[in-house]
DNA sequence: GCAAAATCGTATGCATTGCATACTAATTGG
DNA sequence: CCAATTAGTATGCAATGCATACGATTTTGC
């Protein structure tokens, strides 16, 4: 069909840049997916300061009240010393509390704080909205189909 | 149909934590992705010391040389000064070379170094075979459907 | 029961990235 | 020619991510 001159993917973008072989990594496509997703997700949430990772956090803290801080980085891919340093400014925010489990005095168990609780409960509505307004350009049935795809490039095999 | 107990969604995943509301965003699948595929690269990458990002750069870079930081940085949706930073990182590692316009002397042209040329050949490879491994569990036409959903995330409107 | 191994929280330090702000030099538009 | 814009630069701050190390505690293996 069509037998112009320009090859299909070869041109570039708005910029006049050339990016051929990038195009081709998903992980290309993968980033800049994210980046625009969460700078969008940042502006939704200027008011409240939070990450998508504090946010993501404080809904697992919020569902799983107790749970330790080992458990809530392990849910979330974290790192130990990463989540420390979540923990440290969600507490210095009042927005956590923490106290020593009295079954395994190792563990510190983590739940909301009032500030929290009622933090979150504000935000759900924004980020329901900020994800209706930045998935928009995609149907309901490719949101599934995206969120499917996603779920299977980090929930491999994986288990021990 | 199965009237058993639990609902279909809302058991957690292997760690026995609950998670239903995250699951229902794109958000949380998007970075929850994005870092699987991040930490593969990295993997990857370890004799080389290469960021997504950096490669990203270097391949723009490479593909089209002379170009100003400018350019490459919005190539890549990144800001100004965030660009200097990795210009300064990827010049004291002798990847890139830089020299000032003669026709517009603000500009900065950059292109590869011969490390920089050496290195990004080398690097092909290894990111075609951890692309290949990673996404091994999608098929061809998924992939190209994930392509096509990511890229309209991030291509949204965007004109002026 | 006890010593060794594993686990949890903690602290430090380092690198990348993202963004805001501000300043200089150069170019462009009227 | 002057005002507005653009490119590069420098600084500073915050959030992550990861490595390493240490103390307290619990669990395992014998």
């Amino acid at each position: 069909m069509d037998g112009k001159g320009f090859p299909p993917d070869t041109a570039a973008d708005g910029d006049g840049l050339e990016r051929t072989w990038l195009k081709k990594l998903v992980g290309y496509h993968l980033r800049m997916a994210h980046l625009a997703l969460y700078r969008d997700f940042v502006a939704a949430m200027s008011d409240f300061d939070l990450t998508q990772k504090q946010l993501a956090a404080l809904e697992l803290i919020a569902t799983n009240p107790g749970a330790s801080q080992v458990e809530i980085a392990n849910a979330l891919s974290m790192d130990r010393a990463t989540m420390m340093g979540m923990v440290k400014r969600l507490l210095g925010r009042d927005l956590i509390e923490r106290r020593a489990s009295e079954i395994d005095r190792r563990r510190q168990e983590i739940r909301l704080s009032a500030l929290g609780e009622e933090t979150l409960n504000t935000v759900h509505g924004i980020i329901d909205r900020h994800e209706e307004r930045f998935l928009s350009v995609i149907s309901e049935h490719e949101r599934e189909e995206l969120i499917r795809l996603l779920r299977r490039l980090y929930e491999r095999g994986g288990g021990t």
